[in-house]
DNA sequence: CCCATATCGTTATGATCATAACGATATGGG
DNA sequence: CCCATATCGTTATGATCATAACGATATGGG
């Protein structure tokens, strides 16, 4: 099973390569997919200044509230690296700030400014909007069915 | 319906705030999906170098073989300044060429060297089984019933 | 208490993306 | 033929990602 290399035919490799199809592989499907959806977004809220994963991090804060930087990022998808710069940008419009944690010297703690406040909660329905146009060519049974799917893929993160 | 801000009540506005989730946005499932597919690859291909962006330009061109660096681009869902700076990093790598096109002074016709060429055929069958494992969670039906709902929503460029 | 271990944020590096602007070349209609 | 228009590849800029390595701080078991 291991040092074969059964002269039998290799035909079952040859007839993978062959029938390989890179539109009908998960990953390079979700990648197009994530285009679209991002770019949907972005014609949407870049007026306002804010890319995707900007507007992904002020929704998140806006439905669990003020908390540290780094379980901010693991509730987003991002590393820490990441959410750092995410975080530093938003801060430099002035739309987010920080802190440091009163009981751990670890910790940041990133909350609205007022006028972040205000912007995610303008934002918010452009997003709605955004991921109707996403999810145009579904039926609502198609959609729901999408979403459900892609949530047992996504594994995401509890905090 | 356009000036008049309702006294009535913003209710629905309210309502829509309170009730929005962003773990059910299909733009935010869509990203962590993607990043979930995107690691599952990379560990299958890293020690050979490759990226999954860089993967799939290479698998591409195994389907098609080879054309222009733009309509190359264009079938993989990239900006004409993205594809470039891929096909560069698999030029320094040898694992592409490119040559002016002879018909046309414009386009660049990029192709496997006999290494790429190679190479491709052996990391397929590990991009197979990544994706299995990104659908693992999944049963055959409602793989079949996600790749048909991405591929709908995604909208594949044909070239 | 002490110390191995984990967590948090940072720095650095390199790849991926979108966008705007540009020169060079093709093309097609008048 | 000529020229408006489109296409191709490039340059520049800025944001998003993953990873590795690191110092600082918490924590929990002995």
């Amino acid at each position: 099973m291991s040092t074969e290399k059964a002269a039998v035919a290799p035909h079952g490799v040859e007839d993978a390569l062959s029938a390989y199809s890179l539109d009908g592989q998960i990953g390079f499907l979700l990648r197009c997919a994530y285009q679209r959806a991002s770019g949907n977004l972005l014609r949407r809220i870049a007026d306002h200044g804010l890319t995707p994963a900007q507007f992904s991090v002020m929704a998140r804060l806006h439905e669990r509230g003020s908390m540290s930087q780094n379980r901010l990022g693991r509730l987003v998808g991002m590393e820490p690296a990441n959410i750092r710069d995410v975080v530093l940008r938003l801060k430099r419009r002035g739309l987010l700030e920080t802190r440091p944690a009163p009981d751990d010297a670890r910790r940041l703690v990133v909350d609205f400014s007022e006028q972040g406040r205000s912007l995610i909660a303008r934002l918010i329905p452009l997003e709605i909007e955004s991921s109707a146009q996403t999810l145009a060519s579904l039926n609502p049974q198609e959609q729901q069915m999408l979403l459900q799917l892609l949530g047992r893929v996504a594994e995401i993160e509890e905090g």
